[in-house]
DNA sequence: CATTTCATTTGCGATAGCGCAAATCAATTT
DNA sequence: AAATTGATTTGCGCTATCGCAAATGAAATG
């Protein structure tokens, strides 16, 4: 397997690229320019005019926006297949939010007359950029009814078994997010402060559910967490 | 002018047929199928199997979700020209909320294997239903933000604001928001309770910055409430 | 290894806003 | 008009969570 076809591969998993013959894959694909990121490296910022539609290769970023005055909130974490600033497309504005790698990331970045020929020759890829945007809408509107009406505890329990969906890994003991999260991080995602969180997840490592070292979360007890979110 | 001009006109106003010249719109018309709604008409249940997908082309509708133990929250409220069940395109999912018709309506609806073949034979629907979905998106985030933020008279604020952009209409006195939205409708929109609602509008009707009669709110000093909403 | 820097923990007082109850007001029906 | 039904207001106690400060712990740097 030849680099060439390792990529098309990576692309092809991707539900952007759903339903579309290799060789059109490949045509897209050398349409757009890779671009490696340093972990904490910045992608584009908030208030930028929005120049690219950017896919994720490899890694996570973090999708924030900051308050006139001055607070950041995480709005998303994106991970490889996943896309952002779609919204470049289709209006000449600005990025609404900041994206930065979390990890080593890989994207691909296609300028705004880019994506829109490559829309309008396969119409299938945007019809999957509608698919994606779906999901990404889904999920807001429901961390969105999650705020309104959970409280912090059982917010902190469903961000936990969204990343061990997303980004967990099992481990011999549990299962490991693969994303190193801060107490700062978790408050920044649920609407909530670092201290809340700390209370929250030192609670549980006391009780054994989990455990943290070097920024890492290991859950043990998933069903206890489970249980826990789904608390009324 | 006939109806069927008068039709026409009326899609062709809305981001779904932008730069559709008027035979194709009127093709696509022709494929879906009207449907009036009744105040308080229930256009589709959370939870239903999603079979088709709406644009609106008259009066307001509700979408608004129930959470496991039985609180309700409302979503969006979506006015003529924009659309709502879009994931019925993508998947054979049900519906994630109930949508409900607040005044006299009127939608459009598609099955699915309709709009499939509509968005195939016009990629530029597809698009513009991506750009509609975008919007939806950033307004969720936009939301999602406040809540995080502000406090319940900043969103009471920003949310009557919201309205008057969406359904003002100036009036002699003031501007007069055209929706019927009580207290309880509020509150559910921007995660409060009802009476915490309403300790804010009859402070504010107090103080003469508005006046709610039969169930309609009139802005009487839109600045007033602006700078309210922008307070830190 | 000492030092700086950053993340986490923990304690404590303050408070926004909830939750409930009861009263009032408005609209609709009989 | 009287009666019913639903929306709104208002009072009051309660609590989840904030906000800050100070202590501790861990990691990075010289």
């Amino acid at each position: 397997m030849n680099t060439h076809d390792h990529m098309i591969d990576n692309f092809s998993k991707s539900e952007l690229f759903k339903n579309l013959p290799a060789d059109q894959i490949n045509e897209i694909i050398c349409i757009g320019s890779t671009q490696p990121l340093k972990p904490k490296a910045i992608l584009f910022y908030q208030g930028d005019p929005a120049k690219n539609y950017f896919w994720v290769k490899q890694g996570t970023l973090k999708l924030s926006q900051v308050t006139e005055d001055g607070k950041e909130i995480t709005l998303r974490y994106i991970s490889p297949g996943d896309m952002t600033a779609a919204l470049a497309i289709m209006k000449q504005k600005e990025y609404p939010v900041t994206a930065q790698a979390m990890e080593p990331s890989t994207v691909v970045a296609w300028n705004r007359s880019q994506i829109l020929k490559i829309m309008e020759k396969f119409p299938r890829v945007t019809i999957n950029a509608l698919s994606i945007v779906l999901e990404q809408l889904d999920d807001m509107q429901i961390r969105y009814m999650e705020l309104c009406t959970q409280q912090v505890e059982q917010r902190v329990a469903r961000t936990l078994m969204r990343f061990v969906r997303t980004s967990g890994k099992k481990n011999n003991n549990g299962i490991c997010i693969d994303i190193p999260l801060s107490r700062k991080d978790i408050a920044e995602y649920i609407g909530t402060t670092l201290f809340t969180v700390s209370r929250v997840l030192s609670m549980w490592e006391k009780k054994g559910w989990l455990k943290t070292s070097k920024g890492q979360i290991i859950i043990l007890e998933p069903h206890k967490i489970v249980e826990f979110s789904e608390e009324i």
